[in-house]
DNA sequence: GTATTAATTGAATATCTACTCAACGAACGT
DNA sequence: ACGTTCGTTGAGTAGATATTCAATTAATAC
């Protein structure tokens, strides 16, 4: 048994009293279920998500591209980011691949829009953060 | 003007017509005010919380709380991630900061909790990856 | 055809971040 | 008081990531 195993175990003696063995037995069970439901590995396409999302270019691209509804060119954005031609490039296909925007191209120019996964995190961020925060 | 705005000019001028150049202005001001309502700098908060949740360790931590619905103790959580006990302690002041979790001392344990925040996000990333992606 | 413009791609780099190790502080038992 | 255990803190580091530059593709104009 590991280290944290037995911390965990002392704990579980500590908070269920020692007479009651299989209450900590059982206790121990549902940990591994939870280990095993949510341990490393698992939630990995919302963790993709989560990482297109944290960072100022992409965030900011995102939730412009929700509050205008509607699809924006390229050069459009290029207004209200502050990184290159091509940084604004690359953040687009980083969003693009976490499901966030989806482009079209339209002769000369490419159009992005905010998907339906963008618009519903967007507004629960937003809410979720400024208001009980 | 810069170069960037010379090409959205451009892209005004081509999308709505040489002749009417007061629709053009019209867009650019528009578009003035996206950049002063979400350019550098504004979204600051949400993405302190979006930092504090892309991260595997962070995130299974806050999903692990959630779906457990009432406190755990540090050794507890310790069965769940795969880092040392020191990185746990690191995350879990991360997740405080970002007013995702809560710390309460007991006796010579610590309890966490998820709060509000940390239950709406997840609910709604869980549901708005896997369905609708 | 050539020139111009929109946008993307890949490589290089500078910065940030997550983790571990070592040391420490705080609570409890004896 | 002393030893043990739970947990945190700070420094150092290896690895990740965001950005830029240079080169390239694709569409339009001449």
């Amino acid at each position: 048994m590991s280290q944290a195993t037995e911390r965990l175990r002392r704990y579980l003696d500590d908070e269920l009293g020692e007479c009651r063995t299989e209450d900590v037995d059982r206790r121990l069970d549902e940990l591994g279920t939870l280990e095993a439901a949510f341990g490393t590995g698992r939630g990995e396409a919302e963790l993709d998500v989560l990482s297109a999302l944290a960072n100022e270019t992409r965030y900011t691209l995102v939730r412009v591209l929700v509050a205008a509804g509607e699809e924006l060119c390229v050069c459009e954005l290029n207004a209200v980011v502050d990184v290159t031609e091509s940084g604004l490039s690359h953040a687009l296909s980083g969003l693009v691949d976490a499901g966030l925007v989806e482009g079209r191209k339209d002769g000369r120019w490419k159009m992005y829009r905010a998907t339906n996964r963008a618009i519903t995190l967007v507004t629960v961020l937003e809410g979720s953060v400024s208001v009980d925060g």
